[in-house]
DNA sequence: CATCGTTGGTACAACGTTGTAAAGCGCCGG
DNA sequence: CCGGCGCTTTACAACGTTGTACCAACGATG
């Protein structure tokens, strides 16, 4: 493997004028640049990144930490960022959380101090707090969770009024027994789209009952199917469901089709991340759309900037939504 | 942030003693070794894995390259492997070739040569051959295509015996115009998965038709429906089809659905990969199941041990599969 | 008492790169 | 002819780590 050493040595010149040839340093005489180059070709040069890295004190890497890959909404976006990423010529490292705090914090505290320029995080439950202590100086962008509380940069929706807007459109069809999928004792966004919920419903005028607002502590399809069995298991079975995301739905679909009931003329269904599976599931599922691609362009933008300038104030920014109605929420009741 | 230098500084020792207790080296005078961890954790000491690195010629990282996140498969993969590495201490890449061939073939080249100990490749299409020459000297695993006459560790199932089975099973369910949806003309899986399926048909005596086997340029859902609607807009349509992934599968059932077709009343269908989408689809889908930990696992083996020893003979590795009977094709034509 | 091996410790160089400082070169104006 | 300036190149040090070589003390052995 060539090093500008041999590359200086077959161009005759010193290592430094290969390495200013290499980096575009301009000032260098138009013979020598031809020299350096066609050695640069002879040799089939490539720089060491590592030595690069320990150098310049920047890796070009940078951590995307989220929980699931196997979540097509995660999987979606881990995509968009790899390409938004690779514009600023980064690299991304995927680490995901699991549910195993602990594991994590190993790798991400021997991999954040020396290793990665920065990262972006998906937060699950409370983890978005201890990371902050978790990885001191280390340049974080939050994905979804908006807590203001935290002097931190942030991209996401506003979940609050996403979810409204879901629900509005259940209450639009006529639904009067509208349940929710995804209630969570510690996440944020599960939070948010709970409030969005009850917002929909009192501003219907429609009363909000705990009794349809089902728990999930995961957000597999298995956790909808199993919540919208309990649903319907009770005495005034819902005649609408609001799920927190598309998987949840996917799973309520399946268990309400498993029990005679229909969708959506029985219960329409809607869902949250507009993932493709969604679109192509039987019915189709109504569901709300995040701009993915922008949240992904504007999470690497926020980290290139702060990575370039640490002391900058917080920002937040908010991307786009919008609603997708399709089968599931089509027909009458 | 602290460095051996600072370490060795507060202990009152060498920096080379410090580095010695780091790496678990044994002749350290226990009242060093105290002071040397005292120091330690009292400065937070996180090793600067860059410059380790550089040191010993290992990064600690590999690459994992794959088409496209967003396809489930690759997604689940993608999480088996990031979990099989972790036992290693390796940090996964994450690559996504989507299809354009020359942008990764950059970022590859500049990564190969001295950011990753090794690459596991999944490849697409012609990609195995060209990657040979690619990243010269650098561990390769490959995934899924067997193509024998490279001389590379390799791991994957029996994609002939596979779909011979799953074909094997729509002919025992009575039906006799099978079709094929997923052909490719550079594709090596898809090339065994057609001689899999011709394989089966001949064997049941029942003819092969060109008519019956349906094209698709990319794995999706979308091509999936796209050749169902062409396979039932023929004058004879098929009473079964033997689709080469989960994702066309799911196109495939939608498509019918569109059109009227019940499933698997009239078309019995049957998919490849066994990701979880197809058994919550509706119905649930009836598929190839290859054990992805399985070859996940294996995977991250091979390659640690071609690390180890560059030298050793090239190894495949069948990984085992099951067919996953379920609604799709339960029930009569 | 000299020698030896074991145990414990250190100084130095090196991995490949780039920033800094400085020096060589030619050219212009005075 | 000198001083100064702009262009071009180079030597050197440094990033943080670890391998090598070496030194020092020690007890045991001959």
């Amino acid at each position: 493997m060539a090093t500008l050493k041999d590359v200086a040595a077959l161009a005759g010149v010193s290592v430094k004028t290969v390495s200013n040839v290499v980096n575009g340093y301009a000032f260098v005489k138009p013979e020598n640049r031809r020299r350096v180059e066609e050695a640069l070709t002879a040799t089939g040069y490539r720089p060491n990144l590592g030595a690069r890295n320990l150098r310049r004190g920047r890796t070009g890497f940078v951590a995307l930490v989220l929980p699931e890959l196997v979540v097509p909404y995660f999987a979606e976006l881990a995509g968009l960022v790899l390409g938004a990423a690779q514009e600023h010529e980064w690299n991304v490292l995927i680490e995901q959380t699991l549910g195993t705090r602990d594991g994590e914090r190993d790798t991400l505290a021997s991999l954040g101090p020396h290793m990665i320029d920065g990262a972006i995080v998906s937060p699950e439950a409370l983890q978005a707090h201890d990371f902050g202590e978790l990885a001191p100086g280390i340049p974080v962008v939050m994905l979804g969770e908006h807590s203001v509380d935290l002097p931190m940069d942030h991209v996401g929706i506003d979940n609050v009024e996403a979810a409204r807007a879901a629900v509005a459109h259940l209450v639009d069809l006529g639904r009067t027994r509208i349940a929710a999928i995804g209630a969570h004792p510690h996440r944020g966004t599960a939070a948010q789209r709970l409030e969005g919920y009850r917002k929909a419903l009192v501003e219907a005028g429609l009363p909000v009952r705990d009794g349809l607002v089902a728990t999930a502590l995961n957000y597999h399809r298995r956790d909808g199917a199993e919540a919208m069995a309990r649903l319907l298991a009770a005495p005034e079975p819902p005649d609408a469901v609001f799920c927190f995301n598309d998987l949840l739905a996917v799973g309520a679909v399946r268990a309400a089709a498993e029990r005679g009931v229909r969708v959506p003329a029985d219960v329409a269904v809607v869902g949250f991340d507009n993932t493709e599976e969604g679109a192509y599931s039987l019915p189709s599922l109504t569901t709300v759309a995040p701009d993915k691609a922008a949240i992904a362009r504007a999470a690497v933008d926020l980290l290139r900037r702060r990575v370039d300038d640490p002391g900058r104030p917080p920002q937040h920014v908010r991307t786009p939504f919008s609603l997708e109605v399709r089968d599931s929420t089509r027909g009458d009741a």
